[in-house]
DNA sequence: CCCGTGCCCTGGCGGC
DNA sequence: TGCCGCCAGGGCACGG
């Protein structure tokens, strides 16, 4: 499940692996990851060269010479960089370079989405221009008026990339755990205060994560087998019946919006 | 506009 | 041991 520390991980990797390569070719094996016309898709790509990785919440971003190609890994989307060896189980895309070299895109669950678009257009065009601002970008005061006019549970909004981009559901656990706020408050009840707060720990939670090359869990693993670190840093997720580290209260689970949460029900209140 | 539900997909796990 | 059924989850389409 890459969030914002774990596609910023992969980001890192691939630039200094992959920059300056140019498409030579690209096979589709399960089309459906490519959200263009896959004719066309090939028909653009090849050719033009990796000038540089960008990202922008959980979306990495190559900067072609005329497009940009927009990837999202959704929860097992992942890379590595092989030569020409067989196709593996899962190896959905391949993109063979000049050099030699491919770029395959592996996703267990086939979730994930690989879209071109011209240089001139991607970041108005979806899904760029529907993206809010990353923690680290957020003005509090804009921030605290949406939450203002929110109905719904807190962890929904912050699942939201709408409203602020990066969060998944294990960074939001532990932003709240942080902050000291319960998952299921209804966002318009958040204080000025407490939305600071949460912003606040947001940005020391993917700040910390992405110091320690993300969290590994489950089936994830970073690009070209790189694990991270974070799994240890974790106050609230998959700790349920653990004793919370502020206070000793069993960490219990509950279902928020139909994810999987993890809360202090003690000292998040 | 706002919010809830179901869908996409497959490996892994619990239950028997 | 083997099989079945269900769950996980980001983001979108759709419906009320």
């Amino acid at each position: 499940m890459p969030e914002l520390p774990e596609v910023e991980t992969v980001r890192v990797t691939l630039e200094k692996e992959i920059s300056n390569e140019e498409f030579a070719q690209v096979d589709a094996h399960y089309p459906k990851i490519i959200t263009n016309d896959t004719h066309e898709f090939k028909q653009k790509i090849v050719g033009q060269k990796i000038n540089r990785i960008d990202r922008m919440g959980k979306y990495l971003i190559f900067i072609l010479d005329q497009d940009a190609l927009i990837i999202h890994l959704r929860m097992e989307g992942k890379f590595f960089i092989k030569l020409d060896e067989p196709i593996q189980k899962h190896e959905h895309v391949v993109f063979h370079f000049k050099s030699g070299r491919n770029l395959r895109y592996h996703d267990v669950r086939k979730f994930g989405t690989i879209t071109l678009i011209p240089l001139s257009e991607y970041l108005d065009t979806y899904p760029l221009n529907q993206l809010g601002d990353e923690p680290k970008d957020i003005n509090i005061e804009h921030f605290y008026s949406v939450l203002n006019k929110k109905n719904t549970e807190i962890k929904a909004v912050l699942l939201d990339q709408h409203i602020i981009a990066g969060l998944g559901n294990i960074y939001v656990d532990e932003t709240l755990f942080l902050s000291h706020v319960h998952p299921t408050r209804i966002a318009s009840s958040i204080t000025y205060d407490e939305a600071k707060w949460i912003i606040q720990a947001a940005i020391q939670v993917l700040d910390k994560a992405i110091q320690l090359g993300g969290t590994t869990i489950r089936s994830y693993t970073s690009s070209l087998g790189v694990h991270g670190r974070f799994q240890n840093e974790l106050n609230v997720h998959m700790k349920a019946n653990e004793p919370c580290p502020r206070c000793q209260t069993k960490i219990i689970k509950m279902k928020v919006k139909g994810r999987g949460t993890y809360v202090c029900p003690s000292c998040q209140k």
